[in-house]
DNA sequence: TAGGGTTCGGTAAGCGCTTACCGGTAAGCG
DNA sequence: CGCTTACCGGTAAGCGCTTACCGAACCCTA
């Protein structure tokens, strides 16, 4: 619905030319840095650039060049209200997407931020309007069903985040499996905690079920008692992890002596809903997280947790997607490593050195 | 029909128009909803396109259109280490951010957004690339000097956000003056404190200016003891307010009955320092923010603050852009409204309502 | 000084899309 | 039944930029 139509007097490379009494074509050249102008001519030329504050018109490059030099982030976010509890989640997009801006910058591309609401029914009409402005797209977690993906990525190279990879799109993700393996052994192992339970994130996260998979097979062949299921189902949020502490309570059941938290962000509304309760962490229960936010090790108790390298894992994106977009076949499973980052929560006293 | 070459990316209205056996020019006519063709016409074309998931080339249709369907939004980001203390500012600006996006995906642009370091020296290099990829730019606080706006100005629309207006750029910004006006009735007539200080945000920012020089006018005024100036420097971040009330004890210095702070980030960074010091709000001091961070009402004791409508800054300040990009003169200095939000650290018990 | 090899730089052909313009066809009318 | 009027839809001309191609100018050597 666009109503404008004529731009205003733009500035054009002719216009350089004329002023520098040279050809569009020798402007183009020492904009571009290509072929071997004399130094005068190239002087002549960025003298008029400069003089006339030109910038070439992105669109007509694109158009010429193939190649738009803008990638396309798509994310959801919460709706209207914010709560305290969401800042974490903020910060946990927003981290990836400073590590795709940097890398992209880092190339000369821009980035082009989409986010849809939650509620959003028209997310393939909005990502697949991004798609005709962009050289490729990444999207978040559970933005899009394998058809749609396979819909989108016909038409630019795209890359999932935390997603499983398709024949026609790429993905990134964290080694959750090692992660978690760590977190268990941890636990089970050196405390020797014989209980403990898996406070799930979203159900349909990928993430989500790796972690939880590998949470019940290697606390059970430890030999542990678990818990999880139904009852022990959050969504990755503060509120969400709070809740299910305190139904549990309420219902009178007893606690395992550990919690496992999906994210970070649940251990928080954990240890909060816990603290409310007056159970102490770790001496009652013993509590860790999984993403390592910036505000975990400022809990109280610092935050046990898993590490995942986010701005890496941005900056991979993009660099996996450069790369397609550039024509390399890159591996289209990018795993990226995971640190077990040990503080109090767990119920080390004497917590192993941070690594920061 | 045979199915066509699968060339990735490369399908093109040619493409389409062969496919619904049409012209290239009812293809397009269709897909703009221009003109009046024949149903059928239209049926063929909608089928081809659906069929083959194509979706117009954003450059093309730019550069024919002259119109990108894109703003740029330049904002600053920290540096490498994110701390709990810097999650305000990463909210103030991402809600801006939002109101921005939100507002232009209601009239079909996309967002490019560009973060750049507080230590970056190429601003105006990444803002004039962003200016080619764009159809006009959105600046947040103190990203550009007024040269470097003019010259950026020069080629695309630009709108700043809590600036000033200059004769080739627009701004949007709250209202500081009656906020403050406000919020010293409040504290000196209302509640008669008789000393107050302002602790500042950074210098060079127009907002912190505008905030001092009414507090201070009005302030003596209505016969309060003022302070403020160089030992009441903070710059919009907690550890700066933490870090200028805690000198300012260390060096003995009473303080004020009140204290202004130009942010809510400081004032819960001065709430901080205080409590660790042993000394109430509101009791022995109160202190009051600026902006109405969504944490503000959590806080201990719940802040008294003036809110500034940051997503509607946001929606307004693409609105401002979008008018002027459409070719008409809008306003060169919107000023939106603030409101006083009256809770407790002012010293009043008994919360008039928040409004919430 | 003339011939051959190099450079430089200009001309023009698109990139994919929108749309002004115009020819062809069908519907309306006498 | 033939002519006028509408209406569709096709052809082609750009939008601003990059670059292949080619001619002009210059330098060197003999």
């Amino acid at each position: 619905m666009p109503e404008p139509k004529k731009a205003k007097g733009a500035l054009t490379i002719y216009d350089v030319a004329t002023r520098a009494g040279v050809s569009i074509a020798s402007v183009s050249r020492v904009l571009n840095g290509q072929g071997t102008p004399r130094p005068e001519t190239r002087e002549r030329v960025l003298r008029a650039v400069r003089e006339l504050s030109f910038v070439r018109d992105g669109s007509a490059r694109a158009l010429s060049n193939g190649l738009k030099e803008v990638v396309g982030v798509v994310f959801r976010r919460g709706d209207e209200t914010l709560f305290e509890d969401e800042y974490e989640s903020f910060l946990y997009i927003d981290v990836i997407n400073r590590g795709i801006e940097g890398e992209s910058h880092r190339r000369g591309f821009d980035v082009l931020m989409s986010s849809v609401a939650f509620n959003d029914e028209n997310v393939l009409q909005r990502v697949a309007a991004m798609a005709g402005k962009t050289d490729g797209l990444i999207l978040h977690d559970r933005m899009l069903s394998a058809v749609g993906i396979a819909q989108v990525a016909s038409i630019v190279p795209v890359v999932t985040l935390a997603g499983t990879p398709t024949p026609e799109s790429m993905n990134v993700r964290c080694d959750n499996e090692s992660g978690m393996r760590a977190l268990v052994r941890h636990l089970v192992i050196d405390h020797r905690y014989k209980s403990v339970a898996y406070l799930s994130g979203r159900g349909d996260s990928p993430d989500n079920r790796a972690r939880a998979r590998i949470f019940e097979a290697d606390a059970a062949a430890a030999g542990a008692k678990i818990e999880m299921g139904p009852s022990w189902e959050g969504n990755y949020s503060a509120a969400g992890g709070a809740s299910v502490i305190a139904s549990l309570l309420d219902a009178g059941t007893a606690l395992p002596r550990a919690i496992v938290c999906a994210s970070d962000q649940t251990a928080i509304g954990v240890m909060h809903a816990l603290a409310q309760r007056g159970i102490r962490v770790p001496q009652d229960v013993a509590v860790t997280g999984f993403d390592d936010v910036p505000v975990a090790r400022h809990l109280r108790p610092p935050l046990t947790t898993v590490r995942q390298p986010m701005q890496e894992l941005g900056a991979k994106a993009f660099e996996v997607l450069h790369s397609r977009i550039s024509g390399v076949a890159g591996d289209p499973d990018v795993v990226l490593p995971v640190q077990l980052v040990v503080r109090e929560s767990c119920g080390c006293a004497q917590p192993a050195r941070d690594g920061e």
